[in-house]
DNA sequence: ACTTCAGAACTAGACCGTCCAGTTCTCATC
DNA sequence: GATGAGAACTGGACGGTCTAGTTCTGAAGT
């Protein structure tokens, strides 16, 4: 029937667009105020729709709040997740590595995610799965996807790692655990710039090599 | 007037046991359900006091859980915060640093310590100051106690880090940030035990040592 | 006698989810 | 291109429930 199942819709339906509408305001709403603290009303309102529709979208408040993490983390899982080209040498060894912890920080280190980390963070126990599937998408797949890496390299004698989960693991969080955990608790006011992310990736690379490496950098 | 002042009362007035009940309620209470969610209501009936009681002592819902959090993190502060002794050996200081990756695990990793920090980063937008309190008074301090002891241990020649703070934040971060990240989002459910904290503890001092120690271990 | 507290009712307001009458859009058919 | 049927939407009101904080009465303790 319809040719446009689009997956994307560039120019969607009246009623696509409206619970494209209420789907964004949502989202505000909720990484504003929380999810108790958030209101159906003026997520209609804020979206141009009236509580009816709403409620024809998406049910409950609890299938909306669902669904605004779950599209939150898929769109960010996107943005992370490019296959990097593997180096076959010592140098291009440390300039991979460092590139790849650039570019995580430099995806994740915003204030829409950091706020959504908290979200979720702070619903753990009302919204387990949800917090679940937030882990596994992100810190859990980087780990997966870095200790494939880890291992290939361990067995061209690139890398000197056993176990290529707990090198990915201590790489990972290298890189990310202060400028995350800052974030955390210390509010957007001061998220790192890119200078700041840049020193912060050298270190974690050259204490990563120091550990792993064949020789020590 | 009244000789009884004690900062910690062991066999305080009725007001005060009252005072400690309502505290006591207010805190199970706020960690099990969040700020939004925690109803005053129970909180009275859960310490056995009417509601004029808990109203006359803590003024607002405000500032109970202001009152919560901050004696938590207090209470905290002092099981974590005692001076060690500094090595003046190689062996003494990989030995130190395991004690000091395992005590500060030991401690930090409980569910309650655990679901305080869910609740404040949850609530960083509308209790900001709470949760940077948390945060001077929790890695904070840690890093800057680390800090210390690293620069005098780099003077000794024990070190090898020109930056102590940098050092520290990443010791800091090798130990704890793998264990807290997946508490924050995987729940209580599977605290690592004691078994997985010294590994942890253990790889996070191989590392460390690698990138700033004299000569590797 | 005088303070203190329990217990319960009460105020004032917020909020989720529903309902309905009237309007607007979409799209197949003519 | 016009038309008409049916789906989608609006706007507002509303029921029922919940909650923070106050107030009142009576009892208990000192």
């Amino acid at each position: 029937m319809a040719v446009e199942e689009d997956a994307v819709p560039v120019e969607a339906g009246r009623s696509e667009r409206k619970r494209q509408a209420v789907l964004a305001a949502a989202t505000e709403t909720f990484l504003k105020a929380g999810y108790l603290g958030a209101n159906m009303d003026e997520i209609a309102a804020m979206s141009g729709v009236s509580k009816q529709t709403v409620y024809k979208n998406f049910g409950s408040k609890e299938a909306l709040f669902i669904e605004v993490v779950t599209s939150m983390t898929g769109a960010a899982d996107l943005r992370v997740h490019t296959a990097p080209a593997e180096p076959d040498s010592a140098e291009a060894l440390e300039q991979f590595l460092f590139d790849y912890a650039h570019r995580q920080l430099s995806v994740v280190m915003t204030p829409r995610l950091m706020q959504l980390r908290r979200l979720v963070i702070g619903e753990v126990s009302r919204f387990p799965d949800l917090a679940q599937v937030l882990y596994e998408r992100g810190p859990q797949r980087a780990m997966q996807v870095l200790a494939g890496i880890f291992g290939r390299l361990d067995g061209r004698g690139l890398l000197a790692c056993p176990e290529p989960e707990v090198a990915a693991t201590n790489f990972n969080w290298l890189v990310m655990a202060e400028p995350v955990n800052r974030a955390m608790l210390m509010g957007d006011g001061e998220l790192p710039d890119d200078a700041q992310l840049r020193v912060v990736a050298k270190e974690a690379v050259r204490v990563f090599l120091a550990a792993y490496g064949r020789q020590g950098s």
